[in-house]
DNA sequence: TGGAGAAAATGACATGGGTCAAGTACAATA
DNA sequence: TATTGTACTTGACCCATGTCATTTTCTCCA
């Protein structure tokens, strides 16, 4: 079987796709689902730590992670990154080329990765007659925006322990919304990359997973996460956002 | 005259605003402006530290300053509020309530401040038929995205000299790109102001100023700064993001 | 013009978390 | 199964920055 059968076979309609609850075409219209399906060339296939794009490239559109995880991230000249986000399957990244069409961050592969592509010309054209697609594009940069401005509050207010709390919660509602367990799962990403994300040491990291573990809020090895006292965690991070009640 | 005549009288059209190169109307055709002036309500005039809306408040649609000035924010239930952006003359605000409907920040004016608001439904509407303006509002989530992206760098991995140093400088090109000098302006916003938009301490802004001052940077006084040595502005934050000459 | 309250500056001190330097355990490969 | 490189952990030390307390300066009304 040549590449192109392999393809095609592969392909697999966003219809039918046990993640389109989670993806781009959430709530659209079986008929906006398929006018939307013509475009997306998919899958393609990384091995774990691979460079999808940098800093200068030219931006191509919308990747919907299918399996595996991507990270995007800005650096200094000296070295140090700054992870904006994890993306796990379902979730959208590649955004940051809609300022200029040129992409202004890194985004690499933490894992074996698969993941759809839909260019943005095409899905700028789908915008004008399908206004049901056009709320959900709006709905979703919106929705990253407001992610990166908790991730701001993060960044900017929160203590080590605070932060690593709110990760580790984020991590369990992101499992637990694709169907896993909340309480037991395994973290995609290095310590390296938890620290770069959370704008700490990798020392800190490491020790704060063992403090947490002494005082039987967690058990952790290596990447396998266990909550052991939720409530815990959330207190932890009680104070640190207006409740989202609303 | 009574309130409807004076809102009448003060009433501008995008076409003539002298900020439109800076705003949604930038490159836009002639055409496209009027249509989108024809739902653009204008002006609110608010005093300074008015709140403009906050978490839970129903989302309404673009706001573009005028004169003044908005800052948007995050708070943690301790008080501590994280600064989000700070929103100069012809810049957007109110973004927050995208995702669904509802403003997740709080916005605040800085001083005696007006603004023109864009009813998002509006907009959505004038985007099924204007592909410019839909590409440009797309470029300006892109945009913002970009600029919270650049902020979270600085607030994971800048130390507190080069936070200073990259605000100082942002704030020296939006003026000038405003057309007032890069060099002498005044600052809109409080030290405390600073320091939450910075994740540092008020007094850390009022040390580091003073630091720069002794160092011959700059000459700053309450809110007025003169910038005496830009190259060591430049210097001070060369190592903290890859340059965007592409 | 003076007085009160807020904003900013300054000084003294404390500490969270960074840095550096070993160690240890794992995963990949031969 | 041994080997090697990498990721992770752990400990010791310390510094950039936060915190607290006080003073100074500005702003704005009465």
């Amino acid at each position: 079987m040549n590449q192109v059968q392999l393809a095609k076979q592969l392909k697999v309609s966003c219809e039918s796709c046990s993640l389109s609850e989670l993806c781009l075409p959430r709530g659209l219209s079986l008929n906006d689902i398929s006018q939307l399906d013509q475009f997306i060339e998919r899958p393609r296939t990384m091995e774990a730590n691979t460079l999808l794009y940098q800093p200068g490239d030219k931006f191509f559109g919308f990747f919907a992670v299918r399996s595996g995880g991507v990270k995007t991230y800005l650096t200094k000249k000296t070295g140090e990154q700054q992870i904006l986000g994890f993306h796990l399957p379902g979730e959208i990244f590649g955004l940051d080329g809609l300022e200029n069409s040129k992409h202004r961050c890194y985004a690499s592969t933490m894992e074996n990765t698969s993941y759809c592509a839909l260019p943005f010309d095409k899905l700028d054209e789908l915008c004008e007659n399908l206004p049901e697609l056009r709320k959900q594009v709006f709905q979703l940069l919106g929705h990253e925006m407001n992610c990166e401005n908790s991730h701001l509050l993060l960044l900017g207010q929160q203590t080590a322990h605070e932060r690593l709390a709110t990760f580790l919660l984020g991590m369990s509602s992101r499992f637990k919304r694709r169907g896993f367990s909340a309480k037991s799962f395994m973290l995609p990403m290095s310590r390296h990359d938890i620290a770069c994300f959370l704008g700490i040491a990798v020392e800190t990291v490491s020790r704060l997973f063992k403090s947490f573990q002494d005082q039987g809020i967690i058990n952790i090895n290596r990447k396998q996460v266990d909550i052991i006292d939720m409530n815990a965690l959330n207190e932890m991070v009680a104070n640190c956002e207006e409740p989202d009640s609303f």
